[in-house]
DNA sequence: CGCATATTTGATAGATTTCAATTTATGTGG
DNA sequence: CCACATAAATTGAAATCTATCAAATATGCG
């Protein structure tokens, strides 16, 4: 349980922080002192187990983290993916009876940081409560914005609508990366989408085969991105930093 | 803008937060003190307008208030529905720039709760602040629980779902209401559950035809609740409080 | 009674899944 | 660096599910 000496670990997760609200000095450090604990975990590999009362949150700070919930014939669904920086269950401080999953798809290097640990800082300073609060109201726009998605996309916009959404989030909010690699077997994608992977190949090979955008062993290149955010019904404007 | 003389109004909410978080009667007398403004809404009208930058956050006091989002075609998905006693928009405290809508789906009677009352609030007193929190907190459960049903279940299992829920929440946790009144039109249900309202219309029929749930006119008995659960994948257990 | 809204039904087209191979990458030990 | 084993991607054909279009019935309300 060694504390993080290496400020450094929590920098990201301050940072996204920073980005939708406004902290002290003093609570700024409050946050880079918290403990955290370092794991490795392979791709595939679930992190925690589904149904866990967990007494901890898990920062990514490489890789590629997927928030999922299964039903009862354990076809997998996909609910939000977590690139390095975020805190893949902030919710889990006040929730820790929390019921999704949490899978490494790449990778990827997790800090674990205690709820209670958090939950101090939250108590001890309104700014750092509503900060987390406002990254869980964050949580809930982008969870609605997948579920129009998935109740009223067909395949193509799903799938399109992911990549549009990738490729912001690696790249700068102005200028979506055109060009990135994006760790997700084709068969995570159809776990994201709601489809079957049999379906996301074909469907990834008809935005192929129209130039819109190439997917290939987990490299994304976007040759039509006017085209492709149409396909994913993505609008720039009011995606959710 | 009347403040709430009549404490009453805020008692649901008041409640509602309890079940799920500990509040001091210090905490709680705050909460029965909000300011609010009671409106009515007819069945079908938007309760504020979409993309509008809110200030006061719905309390539904009567009736049933639907979370919504739409996509450029105007294909309208429900996020989330809400009875007398929930407030609808909580997190457009701390994200006013939220961008989901809401939808009167009965006639419906709201209390409009001013942002920055609330916000005041949760400053000045941590538990609130948590207690809100936790909202958010569920809110995000309750929304991935639903986008793995648009995801990965079938017309039936979808609409079954919805009303097993709907069931548990109108009665006691451990005893759902088996006849109950559920003012969602055959449309609106499409609306929710991501199909058409022709395949809710069969849906609903094979539903009825095998002897597990009537709905008609607004109106559910569910004859099979075992059947209806099996069918909707529906867990008690794991149903989110 | 009569319009407006909601439900129901039929027929058909279209999208997605399912099942079953086959081919193409990736990783590992020799 | 090659050969084999495993995982991932790709393809075809057929079955299912859901949407679409168009019309007929039923219900609520003034």
């Amino acid at each position: 349980m060694a504390r993080s000496d290496d400020v450094s670990s929590l920098k990201p997760f301050l940072e996204r922080l920073l980005s939708r609200s406004k902290l002290s000095p003093v609570e700024c450090e409050a946050i880079l002192g918290l403990p955290a604990h370092e794991r490795i975990f392979e791709p595939h590999r679930d992190i925690g187990r589904l149904g866990d009362n967990r007494s901890h949150s898990s920062l990514v700070l490489k890789g590629l983290v997927g928030r999922f919930m299964q039903n009862s014939r354990g076809d997998r669904q996909l609910t939000a993916l977590h690139l390095a920086g975020e805190m893949a269950d902030l919710d889990g401080v006040v929730r820790p009876d929390i019921m999704y999953g949490l899978e490494a798809l790449a990778t990827t290097t997790i800090a674990q940081v205690p709820h209670q640990a958090l939950r101090a800082l939250a108590q001890k300073h309104s700014a750092i409560a509503e900060a987390f609060w406002r990254e869980s109201a964050s949580d809930v726009i982008n969870l609605s914005r997948w579920a129009l998605h998935l109740g009223r996309g067909a395949a193509r916009t799903r799938v399109a609508n992911l990549l549009c959404e990738m490729a912001v989030r690696m790249g700068s909010v102005d200028a979506p990366e055109l060009e990135f690699s994006l760790p997700l077997t084709q068969d995570q994608l159809s776990d994201a989408t709601g489809l079957t992977a049999v379906h996301v190949n074909r469907t990834l090979k008809s935005l192929r085969e129209e130039g819109i955008v190439t997917y290939r062993l987990r490299e994304v290149r976007i040759s039509n991105w006017e085209a492709l955010a149409v396909e994913g019904e993505f609008n720039l404007s009011e995606f959710n930093r």
